[in-house]
DNA sequence: AGGCTGTATTGAAGTTTGTCTATGCAGTGT
DNA sequence: ACACTGCATAGACAAACTTCAATACAGCCT
C-alpha cells in the first residue's frame, strides 16, 4: 500500500447534493444548455422593460418560427421565463428565482463548500 | 393599429449575447444539464481537500465505472474541472473560472441587463 | 515478467433533442 | 361572418446523448 492520503477509496462521503435536488437543477442547466435559449434568455433579460414580444425574438434568428416557439416553451417549463398573451401578442419575461438558484449552485461550488442550494 | 407599446414589432434589437459566445456558454451549461454530471461536480467541490479520487466517486452512483468515466470526460472538456494521475488514482478537483463565469452571466440576466460575460 | 487494480476508450443500443413542414388556435379588423 | 396575423402544437426525421459490456491502458507489487 503505497503512501496516500487517509480517506481515498473510503465507502463514500455523504452526497452533499441529494439526487432529487439534482433532478430539479439539471433541468434548469439542461434549458440554458442550447445557444439557442441561451441568447434567447439574454435578449429577454437585456430589455429595460423587463418584457419582450415573441415578434422581436422570432426574426433575430435564422430559425423558423415553429422552432423559437419550442425554445420559448422548453425555457418556460424549466422555470426560467414566464409569459402573457396581450391582444394579438405574447410577452416574455425572466423569472429571476431560478436564475438566481443556480447561480447560488455555482457559487457553492466555486466556494468549495457542500450544497444546499 | 391597437394601442400597443412603440417598440413592438420593430426590426430588432441589438442581440445582448453574441452567437460566439452563447455557443461557449451553452457548451457549459449543457455540461450541467445531467443529474449525475451535476451531482458530480458538486461532490468533487464539496471536499475540503479541493480534489476527489474516482474511486469515491463512482461507487456513489447506480452506474457503471464506464458511465462515470464518461460523465467526468464531458466534465473536463467543458473545462468545468480538470484531473492529474497520481500513480494508481486518478483526482479530479474544480475550475472555478468556470462556474464563476457561468454565475456571473446568471447575475447578469437576475439583474436585467444586457450580458457582456 | 506477469498478474492485479484503477481508470479510460471503443462500439453498440435505445432514448432524447433540435429542426422542419403542416396545421390549429386566438385575437383583430373589415 | 370572414379573412388575416401572431403564436402554439403535432408529427417526422436526422443528429446527439446516455448507458452498457467488452476491451485497452497505466501503474503497482510480487
Amino acid at each position: 500500500m503505497p503512501k496516500q492520503e487517509a480517506g481515498c477509496c473510503e465507502p463514500l462521503p455523504e452526497d452533499p447534493l441529494a439526487a432529487e435536488q439534482a433532478a430539479e437543477l439539471s433541468a434548469m442547466f439542461k434549458a440554458l444548455g442550447d445557444p439557442v435559449r441561451l441568447r434567447l434568455l439574454s435578449m429577454i433579460a437585456s430589455r429595460s422593460e423587463g418584457e419582450v414580444c415573441v415578434c422581436e425574438l422570432t426574426p433575430a434568428f435564422e430559425l423558423s418560427q415553429p422552432t423559437i416557439s419550442h425554445h420559448l416553451k422548453l425555457l418556460r417549463q424549466a422555470g426560467l421565463v414566464d409569459c402573457e398573451r396581450r391582444g394579438t401578442w405574447v410577452y416574455y419575461w425572466v423569472r429571476p428565482e431560478t436564475t438566481d438558484r443556480m447561480a447560488a449552485m455555482l457559487s457553492s461550488v466555486s466556494e468549495r463548500r457542500a450544497v444546499t442550494a
